[in-house]
DNA sequence: AACTATTTATAAGA
DNA sequence: TTCTTATAAATAGTT
């Protein structure tokens, strides 16, 4: 349509080129707003021309984002309003068992007890109780273990040098005991062979009920992306 | 463009309507096309019918999603990918927190001991054992609580009526604490005046590590949407 | 769905 | 660039 037909394909001219794109924008525009109201139809129109300007047209009565989960929706690859559903219902439940968990640890801690039945007092106090025999034992366990570990020490060097003066060891080895109960009171004394990597389980242990009671607030969210008008 | 010229209004009559609709979309379809070939440009091109209809044209040199992208680049308004992004961090810490939450409950419970350090467990022994102590204390109240109530009803009693039939009541009330202790053996025994709306605690302090340790998977999320690309 | 008279878009030139 | 205009292309109404 024009002096002369001319084969598609690209114009390799750039000024050429950039003329018929602006014209040729202009009719596919002004075809899409005529489309809109002759047909009652709903149009997005993006366009990048070659040096990546962009052009849009959208219909007047929906907006660029409608449209396209309309046409995700249409085609079924709604990957995104979906997942997000989906997401927000992952966080409501993360939220609602955490909420459940740190109840748990407020009664095991001896909080919150009012709303619990006398059946329920009793079961949590058996299972505490049950549970902490079982910390207790593994403490003696830990200190046992550690003694036996001087005590090889010990022997080791009797062998090695005989009875010269492993005296003095020996006694250090007996007074392990002692040892720990002076350091209940000082708790910066230390064990030599203690293992590392246990500095989150230290924070749990010491202050659960503050660090983790404060959970970061919910996403401002935006909406969901709205569902297509029906019609 | 035809026999007569029309005026550009919506059009009326629902047949005419649709083959406008065909005619006016080929066209533009086909100038899409053009366009992109002649001029190197991008389009997207959706249009929703009358009927909700999806046609489409895109670009070969690209997809419908990557020029959505780079037209929320272009725009500064992608308020999708940034919202994605907080909602998968948000996902994560409380995920995180959840499974710190419930390894101090498994260490409450007793299990889970083995990487403590002896301070550590020291704590918690300590911590616990506290902690039983307050169980306890508000174990008792309750039934001394329950017991007074009991105490006062025969008062009650005996003020209105005197000391006619009353006696078994009394009897009634010295035996309660042998009562309670036979409902240890039957759980099912049941207080009259035991409140409603414990459910939620009755399950945590019974079942958490079963219940609440299987939490659902992740959403098999999809991929954030891809930047688009530089050019 | 095909035809065609006419309108509309536009390629090339000014 | 923008305007002009000859001509190609699109399409409204018809069959």
């Amino acid at each position: 349509m024009g002096r002369g037909k001319i084969e598609i394909k690209k114009i390799e001219n750039p000024t050429n080129r950039q003329v018929t794109y602006s014209k040729r924008r202009d009719g596919i525009f002004k075809n899409a707003q005529e489309l809109t109201v002759l047909c009652d139809a709903k149009v997005s129109l993006i366009m990048f021309s070659n040096t990546n300007e962009l052009h849009e047209y959208i219909s007047p009565s929906t907006t660029t984002k409608k449209i396209y989960d309309q046409y995700q929706k249409a085609l079924g690859t709604d990957l995104w309003s979906a997942q997000y559903e989906k997401m927000q219902e992952q966080l409501r439940k993360l939220k609602d068992i955490n909420h459940m968990l740190k109840k748990e640890i407020r009664q095991r801690i001896g909080e919150d007890l009012n709303e619990l039945s006398i059946d329920h007092l009793r079961d949590l106090e058996q299972n505490m109780s049950e549970a902490l025999n079982g910390v207790r034992g593994r403490k003696y366990h830990v200190i046992k273990t550690q003694i036996d570990i001087y005590k090889k020490k010990v022997r080791n060097l009797e062998d090695r040098y005989g009875n010269l003066r492993v005296r003095s060891l020996e006694e250090r080895h007996r007074n392990l005991w002692m040892e720990y109960e002076a350091r209940l009171e000082d708790p910066q004394y230390g064990l030599v062979d203690s293992e590392g990597d246990y500095e989150s389980a230290a924070a749990l242990v010491n202050g659960v009920s503050n660090l983790y009671i404060c959970i970061p607030p919910a996403p401002r969210a935006a909406p969901p992306p709205a569902p297509p008008p029906a019609s």
